[in-house]
DNA sequence: AGAAGAATCATACTTTCGGGTGAAGGTTTT
DNA sequence: AAAACCTTCACCCGAAAGTATGATTCTTCT
């Protein structure tokens, strides 16, 4: 952001700077003043469309991180919190041996929540429970 | 588009009347130049600003809600047009067989495609595959 | 204390995934 | 034309995922 608006400012006194190189060491005052402000128009056009998108795409970052969980999905399907902890473990690629390790729980157990998860999330694949999870803003 | 371009020629031209206007019945020629070229410096870089938010607003809202594909990516991890289109239907998680169904080929192809997908995001699974795909822009 | 819900685990069975290998046909590049 | 790459498909096999059913333990709420 400061670099942003340090480069502009450079930028914007290189030109003016420029500007008046031309104007005093080349055309002597030959050409109109519309002429310049043309090409200063034109020139700081680009200027601001090239600083509009900087500013904008560091919004859009900024936009990522920033989680709410939605409590209300989670009561309204009535997803316990065993299951909901598997559901998070699951949408990060985790395998259902790696999450019972993890959990230090059996396999079986696992098992068994990814199904009623499927079940509550009417769902038939984790991939799906992992889409709907975050749909239904139960994970980030 | 056509009516941005428009708009923008526009304003253009009225700017510079307006700076015509000031110079020769306001301040009678008694500031220098730097300040109408300050003026105009200013108010197009804000039309720069606007124009370019424009522009690429539009072609963010073809492609959906503000995803802009990594391409660079595509290509350095060689990923294939057909790999992409895999990864994508993989997303919206669907079995191997569906996304077979739904690309006219057999589920074999698919299994192929997705074994390479693997190899090349560096993942064991569909959906760490998925999750590798939106980090790396992907797939939406 | 007893009912309800959750978490746990098991067993058995089916389906889907994923790895490995090989190969044929097509396009692009050299 | 030959090489390189993409796409397509096949077969096999093991691992993982998912379904169904039933049972035990533990907390929690009434």
């Amino acid at each position: 952001m400061k670099r942003t608006i340090f480069i502009y400012g450079f930028a914007m006194a290189v030109l003016i700077f420029i500007l008046h190189y031309l104007e005093y060491r080349l055309f002597v005052r030959d050409l109109s003043v519309e002429f310049y402000v043309g090409i200063v128009a034109v020139m700081f056009t680009l200027l601001g469309v090239w600083a509009g998108l900087r500013l904008t795409r560091k919004k859009i970052v900024l936009v990522g991180p920033d989680f709410i969980l939605n409590e209300n999905e989670l009561l309204r399907l009535e997803v316990s919190k065993r299951e909901h902890e598997v559901l998070q473990l699951m949408a990060q690629g985790l395998s259902n041996q790696e999450i019972a390790d993890k959990l230090f729980v059996s396999l079986n157990t696992i098992k068994t929540h990814t199904s009623n998860l499927f079940l509550k999330l009417e769902v038939k694949r984790r991939t799906q429970a992992v889409q709907r999870g975050k749909e239904l803003r139960l994970i980030p």
